[in-house]
RNA sequence: GCCUGGGUGGUGGAACUGGUAGACACGCAGGACUUAAAAUCCUGUGGCACUCAAAUGCCGUACGGGUUCAAGUCCCGUCCCGGGUACCA
């Protein structure tokens, strides 16, 4: 009988939530493992194949573990927090609590389906108050910190507030210098804010008015919203931001204490971008007529003050502060004009502009400090205002962007730096640091590295400036006008912002008529009626990112449903941090930097015992979705070469419809012929350039799949009908694959399509949803199947073609089982002892019996030496699969196995028992059922992983290799025991080699034991 | 540009510290069973050459060099693809 997959996956599902199998404990005497996927944003499309992907590695190292003896922590829960919730509900009206309900629902769904071993009972959710309660209340410890550099370490801003009340010097407020004691509660307010490490400040965003919204750098184009297109301009605003940059010598260093790739690592490097340099500060020369600018002085920031004497201009950022004070009143108008330009340039379109060179002479000059040269003074947007001082020193003749500028300008260009190559001598400008300086006085002749260590000194020494270590990071704004987000816990007194007590935890999300801003332009959450914190003060108004309910729940799972604690000291005692962290490389410098800045704030406060947040991360790689695009061919030629191509491809039946997603109708869509080459069993050469064309589509829509539709499909007759010069129209459609292929007409045709792989998005109308593959090849097919698909971490497009393997294997599998091979006559056990697995499920209806092949057939008979072998090598194969993470390779060591045993006929229950626990963590379901049917009234989950006896694989011969000046020419079956001389003996022995020796004696004779024999003529 | 991961049959991919390249699976071809199909099972399957056959030889891990008895694996150079990032002074 064939194997129910239906049946038992979900019988088994059931006994599992019933029994509550995989709960865990946090009082146990076992060692803990915890084993953490990065939770879900649970989105509208539901799970697509890529998620479990993640999922399902976890799982099998979660059941491995358990197996091993481990007490496992192995949670789900959801990111619920977030903007596609939002953009929904402005559109229906509908809360988005509604429809994030909704979504959990369908998400907790399909992976029921899947069969995790998540301990439900401690999902988390970052959209409910018992959640966010906590990390508002680590908002509050946030802002009622400060960094202390001498501790290095963050401390209770009282601390700081003592040392301002105890020491008699003056504190710097605003441009005014007091007492502490002397300053009012605004002035003591401002002061705290530079310290705190929540703070508000004001920071420079992209600010729509239109939306009444900041937006983010990836949500502007071209200087418009990425929705509704409506222009975006840069602004000054109040922002609540989180002062990271504290931590971000310590987010560099620790990242050498953790087992984490090295791609993410060097990600997080580079995002953190450590640069080391000097300070210099330059007098502003003649102050314009009627300004008082001789007091003033710029200061830059540069990593080569080895260059200083090769600077010929500074150039200022647009929107640095001493541009008003110096420009002269001759060119007060243009570089107003510019400044303005500049301005409402976004980020990012100054970006995608790098190779535009533009800027504007403020008519000032500077002193050179150590030439006295007058150096003018310019401004340019190259220039960032965020990073060092907004300012820089223009080398030109050794700095590739100041070179573009002096070209641009004209401005003079003096080289400071030989290079150690003569031959690169020519170059114009030379920017690496493999040279010495010239022209330089004080640092003539010395190398780079020397120049800059002695220049730093003289800077020091002058007091122009000092060394100085500056960062990329910068600190992270933590407000958004947003709706559907954790209220930010601060309230106004007398316009002072103030922490809500915490005893008033949760400041809940208040009901609001629309979500959207005032139309006076605040934040959403300023429509909500008497919402007032101890019915006076108003509440702040702006929300918490997505990503701040992600930087801390991993520590949530460890206590979820605790009142009064974000979690036990039990607890976090117990579990500390993450073992193992499964997730997607794409949150590589969000999520994961600020869960690990989080982390070490906590710990700095002694409320965990860790300094990271988990151990090892392994980041799957991205299942890609494969849709169709037209292509347009118009040549003759390239059509007769797809014909010979996929000749033995042709379908024989017509279908008539054809699959095109929507995007693809009414638009102009450009596939250049570059693009083709992803289909790469295809040579496009030559031949084929300019005669692929591309042509505007216009095809009717005439089905769909309802509002959610992911496809639509069109009907090819129809649109032939109505396109008569497309009636010879030849098509060739691709679902993943070539071989799938549907043709129409008859000859030279004229369309085919190819495919895009890209991530899957509901956007791009790729998604594929494992349910499908659920219901028609099982769970555990699937589980197999996406891990048999390749190494975990690399990404893959999606496809089935490989799927009918796996479900064959468990369907062998479970005839390993239950085949009626005949038992020895005369063994001890006798036949097939368990013939019936009805009565020995834990649960009533098991298979139901229906013919001859389904008896449950197992020996208690010895096990031959074969079938040991067999058995062991698998075990050892898959326990050092897990261990490396290389799930692919067991899957095809099941196969293996699986094959030699059937062969072998083997029904010993010695070797079938052990095969089963191996099998479960991959395949629990099968596993569970053939565990009962063994006789076992529990659950395999805490059954004892099989011990692997070296013995057992152990061979006592070999059958070497003999190459020949290492090609291998023929094999020789030898005795493991021989020393390395007999080896050599018996090799030369040989008749074959004395045929390949040609009568030569040999030079040399390489015996690797084990391994192979080398014969050197 | 910089950082990073890759490039192996028709396809997905194996090959762990240099030691039999192509495990396992898909696909394809042929066969068995069947009235037929599906399912299942068996055989073959990197390319080229040669042969009635058995066998054998040569070439093969993007390309060009090198180290070594031996290179997919190590070193140098080049090309291509994926991911990240970008006027960071």
């Amino acid at each position: 009988m064939e194997y129910n997959f239906r049946e038992t996956e979900k019988k088994w599902q059931e006994y599992w939530a019933k029994h509550k199998t995989f709960r865990a404990d946090n009082n146990s005497s076992k060692p803990k493992y915890y084993v953490l996927d990065m939770f879900p944003y649970p989105s509208g499309a539901g799970l697509h194949v890529g998620h479990p992907l993640g999922y399902i590695a976890s799982d099998i190292v979660a059941r491995f573990k358990r197996l091993k003896g481990f007490n496992v922590l192995h949670p789900m829960g959801y990111d619920s927090f977030g903007l596609p919730a939002e953009q929904y509900a402005i559109q229906t009206g509908q809360h988005p609590a509604v429809t994030t309900e909704n979504n959990i629902r369908r998400y907790r769904e399909q992976m029921d389906k899947i069969g995790f071993s998540f301990d439900w009972e401690r999902e988390v959710r970052t959209s409910d108050p018992g959640f966010y309660k906590w990390t508002q209340w680590i908002f509050l410890k946030l802002f009622n910190s400060w960094y202390n550099p001498e501790t290095d370490k963050a401390e209770p801003i009282e601390k700081l507030i003592q040392k301002f009340e105890r020491q008699k010097s003056k504190v710097t407020v605003g441009a005014s210098e007091k007492l502490w004691g002397d300053c009012s509660e605004k002035e003591r307010s401002d002061l705290l804010m530079n310290y705190r490490l929540a703070y508000l400040s004001e920071a420079w965003v992209n600010w729509c008015p239109q939306l009444g919204t900041v937006l983010a750098n990836e949500e502007v184009k071209d200087g418009v919203s990425e929705r509704g297109g409506y222009p975006v301009e840069r602004k000054l605003m109040p922002q609540w931001s989180l002062r990271i940059t504290a931590y971000a010598e310590r987010l560099l260093n620790d990242l050498d204490t953790i087992d984490w790739s090295e791609a993410i690592k060097e990600q997080q490097r580079n995002w953190i971008g450590k640069s080391e340099g000097s300070s210099l500060r330059f007098q502003i020369a003649d102050p314009p007529a009627g300004q008082a600018g001789s007091k003033l002085q710029i200061e830059v920031f540069t990593t080569r003050p080895d260059t200083v004497y090769g600077v010929t201009f500074l150039t200022l950022a647009p929107e640095n502060e001493l541009v008003q004070q110096i420009t002269t009143a001759e060119q007060k108008q243009k570089v107003e004009t510019y400044v303005n330009y500049a301005k409402n340039r976004s980020e990012r379109e100054r970006q995608a502009d790098v190779k535009k060179v533009t800027g504007e002479f403020t008519g000032a000059y500077a002193i050179h400090p150590f030439t006295s040269a007058k150096v003018p003074i310019w401004i340019g947007d190259y220039v960032l205002a965020g990073y060092g001082t907004g300012a820089v020193m223009g080398v030109p003749a050794h700095d590739s962007r100041d070179f573009a500028f002096a070209k641009e300008f004209g401005l003079e260009i003096k080289k400071v730096i030989a290079p150690n190559d003569k031959a690169l001598e020519k170059e114009e400008c030379f920017d690496t640091y493999d040279g010495y300086a010239v022209n330089s006085e004080l640092i003539n002749g010395l190398q780079v590295k020397d120049a800059i260590k002695k220049i730093i000194g003289e800077i020091e020494k002058r007091g122009l400036g000092k060394g100085k270590v500056q960062y990329r990071l910068r600190d992270a704004i933590f407000g958004r006008q947003r709706y559907w987000g954790e209220p930010i816990p601060i309230y106004y007194e007398n316009g002072i912002p103030k922490p809500v007590d915490e005893k008033d935890l949760p400041v809940v999300l208040p009901e609001i008529d629309k979500y959207l801003p005032t139309e006076t332009g605040e934040p959403p959450l300023a429509r909500a009626k008497d919402w007032k914190y101890k019915g006076k003060y108003e509440y702040e108004k702006t929300t918490m990112p997505g990503w701040a309910g992600s930087s801390w729940y991993y520590l949530r799972y460890m206590d979820p449903k605790n009142e009064k604690e974000f979690a036990s000291r039990d607890a976090i005692n117990y579990w500390q941090n993450v073992d193992l962290y499964i997730g997607g490389a794409e949150h590589a410098t969000g999520h994961l930097l600020y869960v690990r800045f989080w982390t070490k704030f906590l710990r700095d406060l002694n409320y965990i015992p860790v300094d990271e947040p988990a151990k090892k991360l392994i980041n799957q790689g991205m299942i890609q979705g494969v849709s169709e695009r037209i292509l347009m061919v118009t040549d003759k030629s390239i059509v007769e070469h797809f014909r010979e191509h996929f000749q033995n491809q042709l379908p024989k039946q017509i279908d008539s419809t054809i699959f095109v997603t929507p995007e693809l109708v009414n638009r102009s869509y450009n596939i250049f012929v570059g693009q083709i080459r992803t289909v790469d069993d295809i040579d496009f050469d030559d031949r084929f350039k300019g005669k692929l064309t591309l042509i505007n589509v216009d095809i009717n829509v005439t089905s769909g799949r309802g509002s959610d539709a992911d496809w639509v499909s069109i009907d090819v007759a129809k649109f032939i009908k109505s396109r008569p010069e497309f009636s010879e129209a030849f098509f060739l459609c691709r679902d993943g694959y070539w071989h799938a292929g549907k043709f129409y007409g008859n000859g030279e045709g004229k369309f085919i399509t190819i495919p895009a792989v890209e991530k899957m998005s509901k956007s791009k109308f790729n998604v594929v949803t494992p349910d499908d593959i659920c219901d028609q090849y099982g769970t555990d097919c699937l589980r197999l199947y996406e891990m048999f698909l390749g190494p975990l971490e690399q990404s893959k497009p999606w496809n089935t073609n490989g799927i009918s393997g796996v479900s064959n294997f468990i369907r062998k599998l479970w005839r390993l089982y239950h085949s009626p091979f005949e038992g020895p006559k005369d063994s001890l056990g006798g036949g097939p002892s368990r013939s019936d697995g009805g009565d020995v499920s834990p649960l009533e209806g098991g298979m139901s019996r229906s013919d001859k092949g389904d008896v449950f057939n197992v020996s208690d008979a010895a096990p031959s030496k074969q079938e040991l072998k067999v058995l062991h090598k698998t075990i050892k194969k898959v326990q050092d699969d897990i261990d490396r993470f290389s799930f692919n390779t067991s899957v095809s060591n099941f196969m293996i196995c699986v094959n030699e045993l059937t062969e072998l006929k083997c029904n010993k229950r010695a070797i079938l028992e052990p095969l089963a626990i191996v099998i479960s963590p991959y395949a629990p379901h099968i596993a569970e059922e053939l565990w009962s049917r063994l006789g076992h009234k529990e659950s395999i989950t805490f059954a004892q992983w099989p011990e692997y006896k070296a013995e057992y694989t152990v061979e006592n011969s070999f059958n070497y290799p003999v190459s020949f000046n290492g090609k291998t020419r023929f094999f020789t079956e030898l005795d493991l025991a021989l020393s390395k001389e007999q080896v050599e003996k018996e090799v030369l022995a040989l008749e074959q080699t004395q045929k390949y020796l040609e009568g030569k004696a040999p030079k040399k004779i390489i015996v690797v034991h084990n391994k192979i024999v080398n014969i050197v003529v």
